[in-house]
DNA sequence: TAATAATATCGTAATATAACGATATATCAA
DNA sequence: TTGATATATCGTTATATTACGATATTATTA
């Protein structure tokens, strides 16, 4: 059953924001980049580590954390020619924990 | 701070359901749609008021909404010739506070 | 029945996204 | 310096998405 509906004027998000927003869950809405999200909530890993967990090319996988570092979920730090990537964006984890629920 | 990666084998989600997960983000990933399931959210509106807050076309709203159905985000009730909308997930809630907290 | 209203569908053009081979860069090791 | 390793970027093609005008469908009202 849907919920009553109150007809009271809510406060409702920005539009702009709500424009990023989509940008953000365009952006993780792929599995191999949901697979990505759901390791690195875990820790920090390569992008070799990662390609190899979701059976993708190396090269693949550096343009899809590109993609998800470019609008701030994730950061990376080179350690030689390693580079780590990790989650920058901490509201990722209500994201996955929905996903979870509801999929997992 | 990332978290410290124990390196321990969690339990990953499936790839399918990663697969059904993002088509569902993909889905709500546009801003007029993700206002009309902010609105959803407190209660049943028809295509026209839905179109009217977004400021489209009501064909164009109806397009948007089919979408969401499709993916079965959402369900229908058709009074007369006004067809109501109304949300069929109850997960778009935790959804929708992720995006209030973060974008809101 | 005719006109109107609300919603849905179709066709199309513009734009965005995805996959991927080829190539480039940067670092380390011999 | 040479070769190998890890990652990143480029160019191209295939596919998906978006917006939108035109048209269709269904239900109400005159």
């Amino acid at each position: 059953m849907p919920p009553a509906n109150t007809n009271k004027k809510q406060k409702l998000i920005d539009l702009k924001a709500l424009g990023r927003a989509s940008e953000c869950l365009k952006t993780i809405a792929h599995p191999h980049r949901l697979r990505m999200v759901e390791m690195l909530l875990s820790g920090r890993y390569t992008v070799g580590e990662l390609a190899e967990a979701c059976g993708i090319p190396s090269h693949m996988a550096s343009e899809h954390l590109r993609l998800m570092q470019r609008c701030g979920l994730l950061s990376s730090q080179r350690d030689g020619r390693r580079n780590y990537y990790e989650i920058a964006e901490p509201h990722l984890k209500g994201i996955m924990d929905c996903i979870q629920n509801r999929f997992g």
